[in-house]
This record gives structure tokens, sequence and C-alpha cells, in this order.
DNA sequence: TTCTCATTTCAATAGTACTAGAATTATAGG
DNA sequence: CCTATAATTCTAGTACTATTGAAATGAGAA
């Protein structure tokens, strides 16, 4: 990933209701939300979540795809994956012992932030 | 890290400028590198540079300490861990499957973008 | 103390992004 | 074909953010 790609990321990241729609995108997984539902959701006006829902896409931080009447939006989980891979890259000048434990915090838990499991 | 603060995060990552102070420093690792040095890397003037290390600063993504005449600043690298953090949060429903290749293609590579090691 | 260097603060200007509402396009159903 | 629903596009007004250069601050050296 390019710089000026990483900051259009950031800069659609940077937005109250687009962190919202995203956070909830990365949430629904690959099923995906519908803009209607999404602007519900975030409770924003159908316009306004349209215009930020292009905003991540031209970022590549989202998809879409037609489904009936429906515009179905999903997080592109490729894209946040390159935009991580960006921010870490040559961390530390390659000292992995500092930069190992901030990925394995960030790793995938079942809504809740405690590393206590509990499910 | 509540949102607000996410938000400012990535509001602070949206800046060209700022992203490659920030880059910079998290190459530089914890040694950390002067003012001076950062404006005249970013081929920036001193001031903005010291206007958008304060707003880094507020964001907590990077800190300073003094040093003789020179202020050195280095990347906060539990910011940073909080950020991605709050960016994979619950995650595809906790279907870890999804989002641990992410976060493994994101871990510390010597400043080489191939998986191949070549040090 | 006095001088010098490194950095920050200040004030003014210019550029960019956000929001709301009305009109438009696209799909499904009667 | 005509109506209803889902979402987007367009336009205009408002607010926020970045940049610049000059002046001020703070720390060390003579």
């Amino acid at each position: 990933m390019k710089q000026s790609q990483a900051r259009e990321c950031f800069a659609a990241l940077s937005q109250e209701t687009r962190l919202s729609i995203v956070r909830l995108l990365v949430k629904a997984g690959e099923a995906g939300v519908a803009a209607g539902a999404i602007a519900d959701d975030v409770e924003a006006s159908p316009s306004n979540v349209s215009f930020h829902l292009k905003e991540l896409e031209r970022a590549g931080l989202v998809t879409q795809r037609r489904e009936a009447r429906s515009i179905i939006y999903a997080a592109d989980f490729s894209g946040l994956q390159s935009l991580i891979e960006f921010l870490m890259k040559d961390c530390c000048g390659g000292r992995s012992e500092i930069c190992a434990p901030i990925l394995a915090a960030a790793a995938c838990k079942p809504a809740s932030k405690r590393s206590r499991a509990h499910a």
C-alpha cells in the first residue's frame, strides 16, 4: 500500500459517522449490512450515509453488492489488513519483541475487551 | 479506547506530514528522533512540524522527552496497539479464522515487504 | 550574564470537508 | 404500465484544518 492510499484510509476513518459504519461492518463480517439499516444504526440521514459510504469505498475499506432493492455493504478485510501492515511496516528496525505483543493484543476477541475469556 | 479517541488518532494519521512523521518514528523505535531532524526528514518548516507533533501527542501516538537542547519524539507503541485493537474489536462476530491472517500479515517485518527474509 | 541554538506559540489566510433537503435513478410488485 | 421503495446525486451553506512567517521561550555555552 502506498502512503497516499493509507492517508485516504485514515482520513476515511477519522470521521465519527464513518468510523461508526466501519466498526458496524467489521462486527457484521462478510454478511454485511444494507445501506438503510446502516443509516438507522448510526442515526444519520440516508443521503449523508450514502456520502460517507462512497468515501469509504473510495478508500478501499468497504465493498458493496446489490441484493434485490437493497445495496449491501461489507467491510473489506483485505483493505484493513493492508492498512495495518503499512502502519507497522519496518517497525522498531525489525526488533519484533517490541511490535509482536502489539499485534497479539489486537487478535480477534469475541465481544469482550478483557483477556480473560468468559464465552 | 473510546471511539472519540480513536477518531482523533485516525484524524492525526490522515495528514501527509503527520503520517510521514509517524512512519519515521515507528521505524526509529524507542530511540526516537529530535524535532529538528524530523523537520529535515519530512521536508517541512520547524513551526509546521511542531504543530503536527503537538497534534500527534494529543492523539496519544507520540511521546516527547527533552535531551539537552533538543526535544526527542518517539512513537507511542501502546497507543498504536490500542488503536488497532479498537479497529478490529469484535470483528467477524468472533470468527477468528477471518481476522487472524490479517494480524499475521501485519507482523513485524525487517524492512522488506516480502515474506522471504534475506537479512 | 550574555549569546546562540532548538523549538514552540501566535495570528491571519486559504483550502477542504460535512450536512441537509430536493431531485434522480434503479428495482420489485400490482 | 404505474406505483412504491431503496439508495444515490446534486447544490449550497457552514465549519473546520493546514500553512506561513514573525516573535517568544527555554536550555546550554562562553
